[in-house]
DNA sequence: AACGGACATTGCAGAATATGCAACGAGGCG
DNA sequence: CGCCTCGTTGCATATTCTGCAATGTCCGTT
């Protein structure tokens, strides 16, 4: 709606890729030079992107500040901290703390493995709902009536072997997630890759979805799964401190 | 220089610290509500920000993307993470990494306290060279020439009771700090905590600084300065990552 | 040393674009 | 049931952005 925002927030966008000259930026968004160059002083005026050497711009530090405080506020982030970090030192993989956003996960929190070979992520990174563990879980989380509005409109890219390629697969495999109380993906999303993610309650329900990451070079699927338990506790410790109403019976 | 996308990037800002309703921003910006919305509107497009219910926004998820993967680019950072994530574990107080950012010091990594009582700070935030150690051993780290320019240019506010407030006094401490290979903050920032800061150098010179902050009734200044050799070592080291040329003898 | 090129930068005029206003619509509260 | 607040939209205006072309600057080259 707005053309010159939309025309500088694609130039961000770009940026993020890596520093990029002048020219190459105007090239990339379709516009002249000197107007690249009229849009990148104000974002730099605002810290949102830098100069680099005489040719070239790069995203600057405004956004580690806002990006950080952003995710100060969400609430819960913070309180699933204490419990995923310790479930990171305790098995020593690769966590993930997951959110549904439009038709993705995405990752708001990671610990990192302490292996050498380890998954690669990031956070703010998107993921999709259809192959990854958190994805099922927070999908499953739902109304079924909206799981099956979202499972349909999916495009399942078969990304591996063992990748679910359509809405009534996953549905009952959604099915399967709901009943269970956790998700498994078995090397779906990335072949070398193992899985399994758990919900995190607040007090309306699913906020989150924690994850669990091994690469099977590591450890197989059924050396993972015997880290359900440490997961399934995390996930309800987690539970607690984001205002789950009752910690009560496991079912 | 574009009107739309200054007042476009306030609005980030300002939705930086917390939840807003539409007419708060509008207010803020000193704009017509219909205007606000349509840049929202735009900013949302991009996931800059975020419906948060049915009267308040946030920022979006765009930026956590945004700021990893800038920070990813910040080879600085990269090279000295294990060093510090090891001083970090060694100590089991807050580590932070920074670099000189046009009159300012930026933090860009940070390693968390394990003790109760933290040190209250963030990746992006900006900090006063007059008063913290890394900023004095960032500006230290320049020809005597461009200290001097940079020193007579500060506001130094006084801070805290310790805190330099002229241009001499700091010029002598950043001699000090030049000699010495590294700097100390005794409560000059806040009362109340103490910090001690050496320069990462790369192929070209210093490319950041390190530092470990205690909080007062954690530890006293001797306490602290004893994990110096600590720090130095770890800021060698991080310095050879970097490509530093001669890892050779102290001095 | 002078030239040529690449690149950043600026002035200007035209026009598209953003803006403010006011009216409409929806939702909540009394 | 009606009022009030807040989000939303259509429209006319002129402000603001854009593209072009010329200028300036820094480079490497001949």
């Amino acid at each position: 709606m707005s053309q010159s925002l939309d025309r500088a927030l694609t130039l961000v966008e770009q940026l993020a890729g890596g520093r990029k000259t002048l020219d190459e930026l105007a090239a990339a968004v379709g516009v002249h030079k000197s107007t690249v160059l009229r849009l990148l002083r104000t974002l730099e005026a605002h810290r949102f992107v830098q100069r680099e050497g005489p040719h070239h711009y790069r995203l600057g530090t405004a956004l580690f500040d806002l990006a950080q405080r952003s995710l100060e506020d969400r609430d819960v982030r913070r309180c699933a901290e204490a419990a995923l970090r310790e479930l990171n030192q305790r098995t020593g993989h690769t966590v993930h703390l997951a959110s549904y956003e439009d038709g993705e996960a995405i990752y708001i929190d990671k610990f990192e493995s302490k292996h050498a070979v380890r998954m690669y992520s990031r956070i703010g990174k998107r993921a999709p709902l259809h192959c990854t563990a958190v994805g099922k879980v927070l999908v499953a989380a739902l109304p079924p009536q909206r799981r099956r509005v979202i499972a349909e409109s999916l495009d399942y890219p078969k990304l591996t072997e063992n990748t679910i390629t359509s809405a009534e697969e996953y549905l009952a495999e959604l099915e399967k997630v709901a009943e269970r109380g956790y998700a498994v993906d078995n090397g779906e999303h990335e072949d070398f890759i193992n899985c399994i993610a758990a919900p995190i309650s607040g007090p309306r329900g699913v906020v989150a979805a924690a994850s669990v990451s091994v690469p099977k070079v590591i450890a197989g699927l059924d050396e993972l799964m015997s880290l359900l338990p440490d997961l399934l506790a995390a996930a309800e410790k987690a539970s607690i401190e984001c205002g789950a109403p009752a910690p009560g019976k496991e079912r």
